[in-house]
DNA sequence: AACTCGGGGCC
DNA sequence: GGCCCAGAGTT
């Protein structure tokens, strides 16, 4: 195995070129595409799959394609097109953003880290990211990708711990290659072999550009330790949120006396059925939430 | 640091 | 059925 500097050296040429000749033609990586595109897509792929996001993604630019388009449109649009990409508040989120964009920003994304990161719905991730991949600012990429990679690359680590620690940034930091261009180009790179090669389940150590300074297969890739178990999803107040709000974006409207049949016609949930308790603390959160409104009537609806 | 917050496809 | 996915915001 070689030494540490030596190491970082071989990584960053494997990886690099094997990025340069295997990388997926993704829309978002167009050199045509504008920051605008590249935030969309940012936001969308928070904890969402890239097939998933892709066709929502297209039809999204073309109905929208700057910010004020996104800034002016009503809010139930933009919750309708959402579809089911999850996690909906990232919708009211992202034209948030848009606003902030066309108020503080002349209706540009901005380039600079601090400004993005100010962003409704944009964290440390997605500031960096945008500034990275829009704008060509080296900034220090750090996705779940980045993290698993590095973590089996340089600690010999078969997944990384559950939280990202600053000490855990200061390594990618420290990882990067010298150069805004190479380190650009690093930051796609390892986020995509951890998503193409390097994978958190089966990793394709047979088809790694970088399998013979990997300090993970070098320790003879040893399993990871047993990690508690993540959040159940049947039953659970997620569940039954995303149920509401599918009925309410099949109907437009759904009338108070038939929120619960409406809901459950549309077979998203099962075999589960609430409570009483769980029905009013879930259409209370998606009140409070921004994603719901209540008419007079008190019919459910996509706000504004 | 631990929790909530969707949804679907794959092992 | 559990696990994972280009995370963010709150407590």
């Amino acid at each position: 195995m070689p030494a540490p500097a030596d190491r970082l050296t071989a990584l960053h040429e494997g990886i690099l070129d094997w990025f340069a000749a295997h990388a997926r033609d993704l829309p978002w990586r167009d050199p045509d595409c504008p920051p605008w595109g590249v935030l969309v897509s940012e936001i969308m792929l928070q904890q969402t799959p890239v097939v998933r996001v892709l066709p929502r993604w297209r039809a999204w630019l073309e109905r929208w394609p700057t910010p004020a388009d996104l800034a002016a449109a009503p809010t139930a649009d933009v919750l309708t097109a959402w579809d089911r990409l999850g996690y909906p508040r990232r919708a009211l989120r992202l034209q948030e953003a848009a606003r902030a964009i066309v108020e503080r920003h002349g209706g540009e994304v901005p380039a600079d880290p601090a400004a993005l990161r100010a962003l409704p719905g944009i964290g440390e991730y997605t500031a960096a990211a945008v500034s990275s991949f829009a704008f060509g600012i080296p900034e220090t990429v750090v996705d779940t990708n980045v993290r698993r990679v590095l973590a089996r690359a340089l600690r010999g680590e078969a997944l990384p711990g559950r939280t990202l620690t600053r000490a855990e940034m200061a390594a990618a930091h420290a990882a990067m290659p010298e150069g805004a261009d190479r380190a650009n180009a690093w930051n796609a790179a390892v986020m995509e072999l951890g998503a193409l090669v390097c994978t958190a389940r089966s990793p394709a150590c047979d088809r790694c550009p970088v399998r013979e300074v990997c300090a993970w297969v070098a320790a003879g890739s040893p399993p990871p330790e047993e990690r508690p178990r993540g959040q159940a999803w049947a039953g659970t107040d997620r569940h039954v949120r995303g149920a509401v709000m599918a009925a309410v974006r099949e109907h437009g409207r759904v009338p108070a006396a038939q929120v619960r049949d409406a809901v459950v016609a549309t077979g998203r949930l099962g075999a589960h059925r609430p409570e009483d308790a769980q029905w009013e603390r879930c259409v209370a959160g998606l009140l409070t939430d921004g994603l719901l409104v209540r008419h007079d009537d008190g019919a459910l609806a996509f706000p504004g």
